[in-house]
DNA sequence: ATGACTTATGGCACACTGTGACAGAAAGGT
DNA sequence: ACCTTTCTGTCACAGTGTGCCATAAGTCAT
């Protein structure tokens, strides 16, 4: 990897703290795109080079969930009830969370505690999960052996997970540690899958 | 009512209608709100003064929805489980679009078509979805006898039927009658009543 | 009707977001 | 060193959204 892309890896992640920061300071309204600018020393034009906009920062983890999330499903084994695997995939999210690094874990929990408060932020969260549920249910449909557009019960079954999902992510303490998350997480799982039918998922 | 508020419903109407014609005919992200208040014969300002933005026009239909479901939640028997009663609400919405003027019933069917060609949009329902489903866990904890925040079942209830009515309400088709959305709806319901547990949610 | 009161509207200024275009700086390869 | 590719900053511009204030329209007395 050349010095062009480590720099900006460098870039992105110091915007990325910088307006985490900035955001549970002052407010995620109230701060402007050149004060996040100006603390990374960039012009503002080139924060739009490494993100859309204000939201894209705050929808870091997001992109990186999904992408596990997508991985974990494809390697699970191909006769196993989708639930089931989706559930895994869900399991492995907070896992990547917890193990890679310690600025990865804190990054998430500020990010946690910035949708907390402010609920725009949580929603635009799921307006992005909402793509995230689109490419779920093609891979879902795919091991089903159906067509996604037209077979309502992969859709069910991926929006279920996806509400597993949140609700398990939505700790209410606003002072919860990464165990708690994934204590709730657990917990929120079982749940779930002790609210379905067996074999709910594998029907025509 | 007196005149004023009469006219007011006019133009909150006249801006809707406006709008989603040039939404539908140009595209939502090139129609801007001088065209829009241009086509209703207002100045801009006063657009603001009726919606919060573009974002909120496209949200008209959701809003409805929303009032719908809660007052249908708290007409529903205390004794009936609650996933049930809110099955019950997502039908009533339906049949409220159905039912009243045919103006409404266009202006759903021409959101629909909207949202299919924006994902963009969807997504923002979606976000303000998160509001309704907070609303509807403060009704169904009440109901249930818990504390909203931290019963976690309370709130799977709840995403589990905001997931229903999502699957039930894109229907892939876009030259879909009302008809149409109401029988996917109603096979909707039917597939995730069938997928639960009975009594699933009547547990601790 | 007339006047006084309340509320809606329009116009203006302003801050912020986001994008296209272009010139110069930095990094890569030879 | 040289040329190529890519990144960066500056400028200009369109659009969104809000506060402020004067004016117009509606409401409600007498």
């Amino acid at each position: 990897m050349g010095l062009r892309e480590r720099k900006k890896e460098k870039t992105r992640l110091a915007i990325l703290d910088a307006a985490l920061d900035l955001f549970l300071e002052q407010g995620y309204e109230s701060t402007t795109i050149e004060q996040i600018a100006g603390a990374v020393e960039i012009s503002p034009r080139t924060f739009f080079r490494y993100y859309t906009g204000k939201d894209h920062v705050a929808l870091w983890f997001h992109d990186h969930g999904e992408q596990i999330m997508l991985e974990t499903f494809a390697g699970r084994p191909a006769d196993e009830p989708p639930f089931t695997s989706l559930m895994h995939a869900l399991r492995a999210v907070l896992n990547d969370v917890e193990g890679v690094t310690p600025e990865n874990e804190e990054r998430f929990m500020k990010l946690r505690r910035l949708m907390e408060e402010h609920p725009r932020l949580m929603g635009l969260s799921m307006a992005r999960g909402r793509a995230t549920e689109q490419r779920l249910a093609t891979a879902v449909a795919a091991r089903r052996g159906v067509a996604a557009d037209d077979d309502q019960l992969t859709h069910l079954i991926v929006g279920f997970a996806m509400s597993t999902l949140r609700v398990g992510f939505e700790c209410p303490r606003s002072d919860a540690t990464i165990g708690d998350v994934r204590q709730r997480m657990a917990e929120c799982i079982e749940l779930a899958e002790g609210s379905l039918r067996p074999g709910w998922d594998l029907r025509r």
